[in-house]
DNA sequence: ATGGTTTTTACTGCGTC
DNA sequence: GACGCGGTAAAAACCAT
């Protein structure tokens, strides 16, 4: 495919695929409602208009829109983005969207015409051919995001249900075109994050650093997006579920976590955590609630597992003391 | 971009074991 | 003397505007 051709190709690629996705829809409805990845039952989701596996949750139907390079260069949108397409996602895909799709000639390599079977053949061809990649493309991007979820779900701990909620997000995501311009692994992470908070169960966005293939400030972007745009009621998270994790692994006894408990709630009444992290909250009354307990650990080592500074720890747990001071006597 | 708020970093002095 | 703790100032990060 010489060079001069490429701008006729990309638009050649885009338009059938339109066309090619809206047969195969209607090809699949009739057809038997099965999900290809773990062969349960596909459900059909009216309100989004979406085909889902019932058991994996895997998007059946394949009304996606393609999320392949160069997707939306004609809207004009495209100008407001600072980059079509974010480092990460193409090099996800195999081709990195450059390569060279049949075209539709009517004659052979040395320009003899081509007989009308010949022609037939090719056209045949071009369509399987689309076919496979579009359907790759928006799948892969998908299985790649699930499994990056997956992944880094089961290094944090969190259960199952927190990662289907995580792969709602995501695909709502995929969905509304969130993520043109974003990494998969960013979006993936974000995901993630919120399905944490949302499910109670929330990790710091600390402790995702290590376990995400991107950087903090990438997937904290990404999530704050998120939020904005899916519209996502995700309260601040509470100090209190930290407790039971950061009390755990001090090996703290239940009536610190308890006492650290009670401060928490004398606290929140006078307003101590608003605007504050909550997991320097948290830290600050285990700390406090080992100190009253007389089981006391340093601070340092709260610090380590809370991923707070010792000075937040003092700060909140001055703070914490004063209210429960404050709750106590009044 | 900017400004306000919170958190962190780095450094200090004090007391205790 | 090392360690835990408390405090402070300045830098950095965060967030809304």
């Amino acid at each position: 495919m010489s060079h001069s051709n490429r701008s006729s190709q990309t638009r050649e690629r885009t338009r059938p695929e339109r066309t090619d996705s809206a047969n195969e829809r209607t090809a699949e409805q009739s057809e038997e409602a099965v999900c290809p990845e773990c062969a349960g039952d596909v459900i059909v989701d009216e309100r989004r208009g979406e085909r889902v596996c019932e058991d994996c949750g895997v998007v059946v139907a394949e009304d996606q829109v393609d999320h392949g390079p160069e997707w939306r260069s004609f809207t004009s949108q495209e100008k407001r983005q600072r980059s079509r397409v974010g480092a990460p996602v193409t090099e996800t895909l195999h081709d990195r969207g450059l390569s060279s799709v049949i075209g539709k000639g009517y004659t052979d390599a040395k320009g003899q015409p081509l007989s009308s079977e010949t022609r037939e053949k090719m056209s045949r061809l071009r369509t399987w051919d689309e076919r496979f990649r579009t359907r790759n493309a928006s799948q892969r991007n998908l299985k790649q995001a699930f499994g990056e979820i997956d992944r880094m779900a089961s290094a944090l701990g969190l259960p199952k249900n927190v990662r289907e909620t995580a792969s709602v997000i995501y695909r709502r995501a995929v969905e509304e075109e969130l993520l043109p311009g974003r990494s998969i692994e960013a979006m993936a992470t974000a995901a993630l994050y919120a399905a944490a908070r949302q499910a109670g169960t929330p990790r710091t966005l600390d402790e995702f650093e290590p376990v995400s293939r991107v950087e903090r400030q990438e997937f904290a972007r990404g999530y704050r997006y998120l939020a904005r745009e899916l519209g996502l009621a995700v309260e601040p998270a509470d100090p209190a579920s930290y407790l039971p994790r950061f009390a755990s692994d001090l090996d703290l006894p239940d009536d610190a976590q308890r006492r650290a408990h009670e401060l928490l709630e004398s606290g929140k009444a006078r307003g101590v955590h608003s605007g504050k992290s909550p997991a320097g909250v948290a830290a600050a009354a285990i700390y406090a609630g080992s100190v009253l307990v007389d089981e006391k650990v340093t601070q340092r080592r709260v610090a380590e597992v809370a991923n707070v500074s010792e000075v937040t720890i003092r700060n909140r747990y001055q703070e914490l003391l004063a209210a429960d001071r404050a709750t106590g006597s009044a």
